[in-house]
RNA sequence: CGGGGCGUAGCGCAGCCUGGCAGCGCGUCUGGUUUGGGACCAGAAGGUCGCCGGUUCGAAUCCGGCCGCCCCGACCA
């Protein structure tokens, strides 16, 4: 390609509106150009890596026995009633009515093809015989978020490589589910991206395993907690904390419990600023609604309760906290004042509670809370559970070590899906005993141009992107330093044949520019090997040749240049496979 | 959807408080000089000052409403 000849609009300076590097330098770089929020045209340069890392994805996912076909964006609302998602989703699905002749047809765009692929199979597929299957789309999906963000890292228009798997049995889908685990692990290393494969929650697509693959980077929308001595790592969302095994019970030298004053308190804090402790020091009495049941959950004042855990803890469908009126029911006090010392209601202890000494919590009246509160010893509880998010710091759940936390970009999502999809949709088959039954299905996702931020966001210098080879929209650049000197164009436009002749995915920069511009550019799109060409060097017969990663440059003679890119390029290849 | 910020030339910004010719840097175009890390000189083009309404002799500037974009939070197969 000749750089004149195709559309790179680079710039100088940032856009005022892009905060993180990935965003900024994808725009400096002519890769992307914003639409509206979270809406953005690929330029010509970032279609190119999108291609690549598009490519890489499919070529792993045959490699791992699946195959490739096009569903449509394109969706019928009410296939979305039949498995009840139509609700779930809410506004994050793009849905409106169209006119056909006299009818109006209520359509959405797809932000996910569970429906589509599951009505597909449950047409196509009748026996056994035809199963195990697992099929593969790279499509564009469309999701209404909220609050689009971060550039290209979060978008409502983003595409997506999505898998299904189809088997017979629990125990074909772990071997789908095992084949596709693995090939994303391949994916992320030929982008030569450091990932995390981490436990997640599966959340309500259902099924009962489910893992993210998580690219370590301090923009990340994600925390993952993360053990060293024993690579445990889970997304927070999901991560437990180890048992604690301090079992001392009250002693003698703990405070008598005693109520104090505490008026117009409502929170936390303000009761911490009013008797002079630390949040730590409190017990944070949450009031839940979990299906029929009143529910009073104890977690430590500076911890975060966590609704997932304490769903599953009670087996409850349904959890939300309770209302104003639940509240004052059960605690015969406003918000606020709420303490496991005389609730009318059940109660669940978080492990961090049972082992606290003296600490401070609601009186369950108006304006009061209680001091020197030990438990076992003022509230019985016959067992303490994991209630909470996990923190920097926590046990880990698998080792004695403890874990660590890191912000991270979710790039894959792999889940266990079971039956909740085939028997909405009634996808079933016959098995070799003549039994119908439904296809066991796994969804695995993979956020391709998050693939290509993931990679901006975490390879960058102050001068620009540092792309590895296989994601690079272009391998080499040549780059003549004076393209109206002859001896210098005729050198460099050679050069750039010769190695397009070999295959080598290089651009010409034929700008007539002055060389610092155009080592700027360079440097900003970061193609990741330079090839020089000046007056001075080619009348000693040298070119030089620079990696984007390297501090210096190296001359090699013109006649040899050709084979010493291709040998290069070669040996860097090798070491991504 | 709550909180905050911003909207003036392609990009980055000043001007607004205190109403009176719409500016600066970069980029673009023309001519010349330059030519190994975003050159220099001379000239030029480019604007419904986000939109609508109000106040005023007069509004980028003051007032009201709306829209858009960014950030934090809530939300997120």
């Amino acid at each position: 390609m000749l750089w004149s000849q195709t559309l790179i609009p680079t710039m100088k300076e940032s856009p005022s509106d892009a905060e993180i590097p990935s965003h900024q330098f994808m725009l400096r770089a002519g890769l992307i150009r914003q639409l509206m929020a979270g809406v953005y045209t690929y330029l010509p340069l970032g279609l190119r890596a999108l291609k690549k890392a598009e490519q890489i994805v499919r070529e792993e996912m045959d490699l791992a026995g699946a195959s490739e076909l096009l569903m449509p964006c394109l969706h019928p609302v009410s296939l979305w009633e039949r498995t009840g998602r139509f609700d779930d989703f809410g506004s994050v699905l793009i849905s409106f009515q169209v006119s056909r002749r006299e009818n109006q047809t209520h359509l959405a765009l797809g932000p996910t093809h569970e429906e589509v692929i599951t009505d597909l199979m449950a047409s196509q597929i009748s026996s056994y015989r035809q199963l195990p299957l697992t099929l593969y789309q790279i499509q564009t999906k469309f999701r209404n978020e909220e609050r689009p963000r971060f550039g290209v890292l979060r978008t409502s228009e983003f595409i997506m490589k999505d898998a299904y798997s189809f088997d017979v049995s629990l125990e074909g889908l772990d071997r789908s589910y095992e084949a596709m685990y693995e090939a994303y692990g391949r994916i992320l290393h030929r982008c030569g991206l450091s990932f995390l494969p981490v436990e997640a929650e599966s959340g309500p697509i259902g099924g009962d395993a489910s893992h993210e693959f998580m690219v370590p980077s301090d923009n990340g929308e994600d925390q993952v907690l993360h053990c060293e001595s024993c690579g445990y790592a889970a997304n927070r969302e999901r991560a437990e904390v180890g048992k604690i095994s301090d079992k001392s019970g009250p002693t003698s030298e703990d405070d008598l419990m005693e109520t104090v004053d505490t008026p117009g308190t409502k929170t936390i804090d303000q009761v911490c600023e009013l008797l002079g402790c630390t949040s730590d020091q409190m017990i944070k009495t949450l009031i839940y609604r979990a299906d029929d049941r009143t529910i009073a959950v104890l977690v430590r004042g500076d911890h975060e309760a966590n609704e997932s855990k304490i769903t599953r803890a009670l087996d409850a469908e349904k959890l939300t906290l309770a209302e104003e009126s639940t509240i004052r029911e059960v605690t015969g006090a406003p918000v606020g004042f709420a303490g496991p010392i005389g609730i009318q209601c059940e109660v669940i202890v978080d492990q961090s509670v049972g082992v606290m000494k003296n600490a401070v919590t609601g009186a369950n009246q108006e304006n009061a809370h209680l001091r020197g509160v030990n438990p076992v010893r003022d509230f019985a509880f016959t067992q303490t559970m994991d209630l909470r998010f996990a923190e920097a710091g926590d046990l880990c759940p698998r080792c004695s070590g403890t874990m660590d936390m890191q912000q991270c970009i979710e790039v894959g999502h792999v889940f266990k899906l079971g039956t909740k999809y085939s028997e909405a949709l009634d996808a079933r088959f016959l098995d070799e005993n003549e039994t119908r039954l439904p296809l066991v299905m796994g969804c695995y996702g993979m956020g391709v141009n998050r693939l290509i931020a993931a990679s901006v966001e975490t390879r960058h210098d102050a001068d620009g992107i540092l792309w590895p080879l296989a994601l690079a929209p272009y391998e080499v650049v040549v780059l003549p330093l004076n393209v109206s000197d002859e001896t210098v164009w005729s050198a460099a436009n050679e050069i750039y044949k010769e190695l397009k002749d070999r295959g080598v995915d290089v651009i010409l920069d034929d700008r007539d520019a002055r060389a610092g511009f155009k080592f700027k550019d360079a440097d900003l799109i970061g193609f990741p090997l330079r090839v020089v060409i000046g007056h001075r060097g080619l009348k000693e017969g040298l070119v030089e040749l620079k990696w984007r990663e390297d501090q210096d440059s190296s001359n090699v003679s013109r006649t040899e240049v050709v084979d010493v890119v291709v040998t290069e390029l070669d040996r860097v290849r090798e070491s991504l496979r």
